[in-house]
RNA sequence: UGGGGUGUCGCCAAGUGGUAAGGCAACGGACUCUGACUCCGUCAUCCGUAGGUUCGAAUCCUACCACCCCAGCCA
């Protein structure tokens, strides 16, 4: 078995092409075959080096490996020329001299049939000869095209004497200013495949219509093989976009920062909000693969990205809106280390040791003078965990003159360092970090990047249900010295609050940046809406 | 109204003549120094609709309905 991934160097890679990169290699792989890298760089108009480069990063992060088997369509420029003049030897392809707008006159719509070109049956010889100047520059950019003789009445619009050359006058990032005439896709890909000893062509639905095209081309011609075009559909998830001249257009516009925004589909994008490979392949193998159209709730992501980052992921604490807290019977001069496990279920992960003093902070979404029915964390005159550190109870809240909460007094009991307290149960736990010996940090807070779940199809245009809140910088949080000499792309799961990875271009050793991959799943958040 | 596809739980998705897997979500409950994780339980008498064939159909036949794709010198 030998199959390929075939890009089009004209954007970068997103979840969607993930589904087809673990269908192409992960078939491959399954049945001891190959996968090959294909650029389909037919089109110098939209292509560029960049994106060929940011492809192979991607594909390579998402753990797919392709050796020496990288190849470009453009390798094929000079086959595939001599591949067309075999087809005009044989009287199968011809130059037609129509203007685009002719041509769509000409083509015929849905329910008519199209009428013939007048050069449709130009001489063998003259076609070689147009050929051949078409090639040398001769004419301008589409005076001519190279079309297939196949039939103009076709209920398929493809087998309408589809363009398989034109000419277009367009520097190409593999092959220079060699050729001023480009093949079209169909005419490619087949023989593309063919000359790669393809035997199963992986491609989406909307390929399906163009199947037979592939196969009239591959049976004219005298290749290697023919291989099996097969359909399968395009994956599709809730709450955002897919199709890479929207995410273009969000970067272009700068509703995003970038092509590798960490709210982007992007696998650059994923990265750096922190997806792992895995989380990615083990999603596109839950998702299946099948013809049907559909839509995958993103929750699904979620699911896998959860299930791998709490196995993998250490522990730590942050606190993203700190209230400092005050423990008055805890001498100023005093310190304790608390030792706590990086990970509860995996001892080879080894420990963490946190400083516990006087001063520390705590959440401010802990504590509540009026608290809902059923909360359990800090309230007055209430007692709380305080996570691998003692039971704490609050006297007193401090404010301000505006009356807001500046700081909370409490009391610890000594007796609760590693045992449950005396005659009374303490059901809340909440996360702390020594107010002196935190660090601080900036964390970014993602959530989806669009409020509706089809902006596609929404009333009005895409970008109006952009989600003013899919970005939102905390600055001045507070973590637990431990994360000091974090590195870019370490992970980590902030207790009780979720998964944060170091950002890959923003944080330095002294600015630690973090970024919110998902948050935790919280029932307490859903039973408050 | 031409051609090509697809319709199984809120969302993915098995099943292709023998009487509806699984995952996600949801909802109960257990456990818990993360309201997390984990664990247990509930969740389609029904497979787009209507007929038909058959001892027996989601699976076969017929008709109908809905949705998606195609009229780039894009891929």
């Amino acid at each position: 078995m030998q199959t390929r991934f075939p890009p089009e160097p004209n954007g970068y890679l997103h979840i969607g092409h993930a589904k087809s990169i673990c269908l192409n290699f992960g078939t491959a792989r399954e049945f001891s075959g190959l996968c090959n890298l294909r650029f389909d760089d037919t089109n110098p108009a939209k292509e560029d080096m960049e994106y060929v480069d940011s492809i192979r990063e991607s594909i390579r992060w998402l753990g797919f490996d392709w050796d020496d088997r990288e190849h470009y369509a453009s390798d094929y420029f000079d086959q595939l020329y001599a591949y067309a003049e075999a087809l005009i030897r044989q009287g199968k392809a011809y130059v037609c001299s129509l203007t685009q707008e002719q041509a769509r006159e000409y083509r015929g719509t849905l329910t008519e049939p199209g009428k013939d070109s007048p050069d449709r049956n130009r001489s063998i010889e003259e076609n070689l000869g147009l050929f051949t100047r078409m090639k040398a520059g001769e004419f301008a950019d589409g005076a001519y095209t190279l079309r297939a003789r196949i039939d103009m009445a076709s209920p398929n619009m493809n087998m309408r004497d589809p363009v398989i050359y034109r000419i277009r006058r367009q520097h190409h990032h593999q092959t220079g200013d060699k050729w001023c005439i480009y093949p079209m896709y169909d005419y490619t890909h087949c023989i593309s495949d063919a000359l790669e000893q393809i035997t199963h062509s992986l491609c989406t639905l909307e390929f399906e219509d163009h199947r037979p095209l592939y196969d009239w081309v591959l049976d004219q011609l005298e290749v290697p093989c023919h291989p099996q075009q097969i359909e399968f559909a395009r994956l599709n998830i809730n709450y955002t976009v897919m199709s890479k001249r929207k995410l273009k257009q969000l970067v272009d516009e700068k509703l995003v920062n970038g092509w590798d925004d960490p709210r982007m589909p992007t696998l650059d994008g994923m990265r750096r909000r922190g997806y792992t490979p895995a989380s990615i392949r083990n999603f596109c193998e839950m998702v299946g693969v099948t013809r049907s159209n559909s839509v995958v709730d993103v929750s699904m992501l979620e699911h896998s990205l959860r299930d791998d980052l709490d196995k993998n992921s250490p522990r730590a604490m942050c606190v993203l809106r700190p209230l400092k807290v005050v423990i008055e019977n805890y001498p100023e001069d005093k310190t304790e280390i608390m030792t706590l496990p990086r990970h509860p279920k995996d001892d080879s992960m080894g420990s963490r040791e946190i400083p516990f003093a006087r001063e520390i902070y705590i959440d401010r979404n802990d504590f509540e003078e009026v608290p809902p029915p059923g909360f359990k964390r800090l309230v007055t005159g209430g007692e709380v965990r305080l996570r691998g550190s003692y039971v704490i109870r609050c006297n007193e809240v401090i404010k301000d003159s505006s009356g807001a909460i500046n700081e909370l007094r409490c009391t610890l009991d000594a007796a609760t360092l590693g045992a449950n307290p005396e005659g009374r149960k303490v059901k809340g736990v909440i996360h702390w970090v020594p107010a002196a010996a935190a660090l601080d940090v900036e964390v970014r807070l993602y959530d989806r990047l669009f409020t509706h779940e089809d902006p596609d199809s929404a009333e009005g245009d895409y970008r109006d249900y952009i989600n003013p809140e899919s970005l939102v910088v905390m600055t001045g949080c507070k973590a637990e010295p431990s994360l000091a000499g974090a590195a870019p792309e370490d992970r980590f799961q902030f207790e009780r609050e979720g998964y944060f990875c170091v950002d890959r271009k923003d944080a330095s050793t002294d600015n630690l940046v973090l970024n919110l991959t998902v948050g935790l799943r919280d029932t307490w958040a859903k039973q408050n809406k």
